[in-house]
DNA sequence: AACTGTGAATGACTTCACAGCC
DNA sequence: GGCTGTGAAGTCATTCACAGTT
């Protein structure tokens, strides 16, 4: 569930090549900066002020000396023989994230899953606000949700420019999520959350993540009979 | 969302480590093959019977020397010259998934996510049923919900035994899905799908896929702000 | 001529192990 | 003594490029 792109990322074509001033993340890195952050703000909240690299990752599930290179890549935040202060380091991971404002975020099908979305307080609590939903049926457009009234995707690349969305979950069925997807990315959108079980191609520049249910249970039961089952043919 | 686990896949302390038996498949090649599966049956629906690497890859998202040799760990199954022949090919992915039969579902928590999934379409069309829902609230058991009646979380144990559950999914809040975690592996299962936003700790042998909304769109927010906002501090 | 299957080359990520600091 | 920050080493994954097959 990742970018499934074959992009390559291609090689900086600047001018002055020797400084290399893009100090980029590993994308491995900014995937756990999320659990990083979770952890620190449940320690932040249980009035934890310090925390060592061991601590955090057993919290996180990852090992200590991946955690402090992920965090090197911050900057040097922790202090040797002590640890991490856990207010300084939440507000610096926080801040890497982008998540100093509240991100506008629009769902679009507001079928099963959708609607879950909706309803799912984890937005509003992690720094992104439910700003749109919207979806073709006639039957639930004009609904509310949540508190936001399910507009026609028709109008979906109006709602996305009238509300500067940063963020398009796609929530619609299968057959209909290029279509949708390539909408958006003409309106402007550059972040992209698919849950509809296709891999969407978009242009270079907009960075895509896919999450599907079935396939994470079919992984699963490739393990499950990996054990059972005969090795192999 | 993987397996957060810091496990490093502990050598094999085999008396005889000459002769590899273990073909294992790596675990990247693993993650691809619901997608390939889900190629294949789309095309195998659109009456094609045939295919390059070079036109499933496209379809996959995915370059056609990575889809070569994924599908190689599979066994030779493509023909020279020609491509491969997609029924095949789909029954062989199939296989390696071990979708041979339904495999029984159970999902934990019947809230805003756990009802979606539960009525989520794609679980039968993919090779899985849901053959139980539990819930903690009282206000939950005893409903019907997607043609399941829901039970007391209470008599999970039980319940994953009676039906023979293969893989549980955990929706319920942070808070309780270690506990539930606990028990499901107690009851023997090996395959756990968590959607709570909490890092779950299992056993050696116990296979955990996380999914969690909250940090996928926070990781989308790092590179939102890594174009717009300025190159860390 | 077209296309697969795969060793070899490259690149990315993780873990080790230790110097440097508190 | 305890713990971070990080180069170096090790592991794993992707891509290349071509021999082999139809």
């Amino acid at each position: 569930m990742t970018a499934p792109q074959p992009e390559p990322r291609p090689a900086v074509p600047g001018l002055d090549d020797v400084v290399e001033i893009r100090r980029s993340m590993p994308q491995a890195s900014v995937e756990r900066l999320p659990g990083y952050l979770r952890v620190l703000t449940e320690l932040s909240s249980h009035g934890v002020t310090s925390a060592s690299s061991q601590q955090l990752a057993e919290l996180a599930g990852v090992g200590p000396a991946q955690l402090r290179k992920d965090l090197s890549h911050l900057g040097s935040h922790g202090r040797r023989g002590v640890g991490y202060d856990v207010d300084t380091l939440r507000e610096r991971v926080q801040t890497a994230l982008g998540l100093v404002v509240e991100l506008p975020v629009a769902i679009v099908g507001a079928g099963n899953l959708g609607h879950a979305l909706a309803n799912y307080s984890g937005f509003g609590a992690r720094g992104f606000t439910v700003v749109a939903l919207l979806d073709a049926s006639p039957a639930l457009v004009g609904t509310e949700v949540a508190g936001v009234v399910v507009e026609d995707v028709a109008r979906l690349a109006e709602v996305v420019r009238d509300l500067e969305v940063a963020i398009v979950v796609i929530a619609t069925p299968g057959d209909q999520a290029q279509r949708v997807c390539d909408v958006v990315v003409g309106a402007g959108v550059r972040e992209i959350l698919n849950f509809a079980p296709r891999a969407l191609h978009v242009p270079e520049g907009v960075e895509l993540r896919s999450v599907d249910l079935g396939s994470e249970l079919q992984i699963l039961a490739f393990h499950s009979r990996e054990r059972s089952g005969r090795p192999q043919v």
